[in-house]
DNA sequence: ATTATCTATAGATCTATAGATAATGC
DNA sequence: ATTATCTATAGATCTATAGATAATGC
C-alpha cells in the first residue's frame, strides 16, 4: 500500500472513490482507476465492497445526505423570518463552497440512473415531506402578515437551490468566457453568497 | 430499415442518436443502442459516421450553438434596455422549454470531458469575447444613467441563466419532492418565464 | 485460523473494421 | 461500378470471482 496507513485498506479505497466519482460520476470511474490511485490491485476494491455499486452507494448517500439536510437545518436559532431564511441560503451555500463538485455528482447520478431516483424518492419521501410542509407554514404566515408577496414554497426553494447551485455546476465552463479570468469568477463566488440571499429577500419584499 | 424513409438513413441514426445521447449522454450511449433503436445493425452507424465521437459531435455542435446563441440574439429590436434584456431573458427560456434535456447534454458533457471543454473554448473564445463585450458596454451606459445598480455583466449573465436553466436541469428530481405534483411543477415552469424576468429587473433597479 | 492481498481469468460489454452480399444508378 | 447493408470478429475495456499466497491475531 502507498503511503496509506496500514490499518485500512478500505478506508483508503473508499477516499479514492470518493475522489474519483467526484470527478467523472460513477459510469466513468472504473474499480480499475480506483485501485490505482490507491495504490493496491483491483480484486481488493471486490474484497472490500464487495460491488462497485456498493461502494457508489456508500459514497453517494453520505454526500446526498449532506447536500440535502444543508438548507433546512440552518436557521432554527434565528427569530425573525428573514433571519431565518437569510441563515438557510448562507448556510446552504457554505456547503457548496465546502463541496463544490457535489451537484455535480448528485445532478448526473440522479439524472442518468433511473433506479437511483427512485431509491432517492423513496428513501426521502416522507422526511422531506414534515420539512417541506413546515416551509410552507412558515411562509403562509408571513404573507398573511402581509410581509413578504405570495409564493409557494416549491417556487422558492427552486428560485433559492438555482441560484446557489448553479454556478458550482457551470464552474469549469465559465472558464470559456474569455471576460472570465479566475480571478474575477473567485471574487464572484464569494460575494455570490450575500448577493443570492439579498436577491430573494428582494424579491420577496416588494409586495406588489 | 424499420418504418424509415429508405432515402436517409444516416439521418435515422442522427436523430436516434440524438435522442440517446440527450436521455444519457455520450458514455452511456452505445452505437449498438442507437443501431436498434434505428433498426439496423450497429456496423452501419460506424459506416455513416466512422466513429461515435464523430456522431456526438454532429449532434454536439449544432446543440451548443443553439442553446449559446438564444440569449444575445434576441431582443435587437427592442429599443429600451429593460425591454432588450426582458426580451433576452424570456427568449432564452423559450428555447429551454423546447429542449428541456439540453442543459444537461451540454453540463454533462463538458464537465466529464475536459477535451471537449478545450475544443468549445477555441472554438467560442474570440465570438463570444464581442457578445460579452457588447452586454457589458450596455450595462454600463445604464449604470451611468443611474437606471441600474452595478452589476458586471458576467455576474447578471450568471444569475439569468442559473434562473432559467436550473429548474430545467432539476426537473427529474423535482419529483422526489412531495409536495411536488406534476401538475404543480408544470404550471411552475410557465410562470417562471415571467417571473425570472421580473426577479431580475427588480433586483437591478434597486439601486443601493 | 482468520483476514488481507495478490494473480489470473471468465464473461460481458463496446468500438471499429474487414470482407461478403444486396441494392442502385448509369 | 458504386453505394448501402450485413455478418463476423479483433482488440480493448471493465466487473466480479476463484484460488493461491502472505500477514495477523490468538
Amino acid at each position: 500500500m502507498a503511503g496509506t496507513k496500514p490499518t485500512d485498506a478500505g478506508k483508503a479505497i473508499l477516499k479514492a472513490a470518493e475522489e474519483l466519482f467526484l470527478e467523472k460520476g460513477f459510469a466513468l470511474s472504473s474499480t480499475t482507476e480506483i485501485a490505482r490511485r490507491v495504490g493496491c490491485n483491483q480484486a481488493l476494491v471486490h474484497y472490500y465492497f464487495r460491488t462497485k455499486e456498493n461502494l457508489f452507494q456508500e459514497v453517494f448517500n453520505a454526500k446526498a445526505t449532506l447536500f440535502l439536510s444543508a438548507f433546512l437545518q440552518a436557521g432554527e436559532s434565528e427569530d425573525s423570518f428573514e433571519g431565518r431564511l437569510r441563515k438557510r441560503i448562507e448556510t446552504h451555500y457554505d456547503m457548496l463552497v465546502q463541496n463544490p463538485k457535489l451537484p455535480f455528482l448528485i445532478l448526473n447520478e440522479l439524472l442518468t440512473n433511473p433506479a437511483r431516483l427512485e431509491a432517492m424518492k423513496n428513501k426521502l419521501g416522507r422526511e422531506a415531506a414534515g420539512m417541506f410542509k413546515g416551509l410552507q407554514d412558515e411562509i403562509d404566515a408571513e404573507i398573511t402578515r402581509g410581509n413578504i408577496r405570495a409564493v409557494s414554497a416549491m417556487e422558492l426553494l427552486l428560485m433559492i437551490v438555482s441560484l446557489n447551485v448553479f454556478p458550482f455546476i457551470a464552474a469549469p465552463i465559465l472558464g470559456v468566457l474569455p471576460g472570465a479570468t479566475k480571478a474575477e469568477f473567485d471574487r464572484l463566488i464569494m460575494e455570490k453568497r450575500k448577493l443570492n440571499a439579498d436577491l430573494v429577500l428582494n424579491y420577496l419584499k416588494t409586495v406588489p
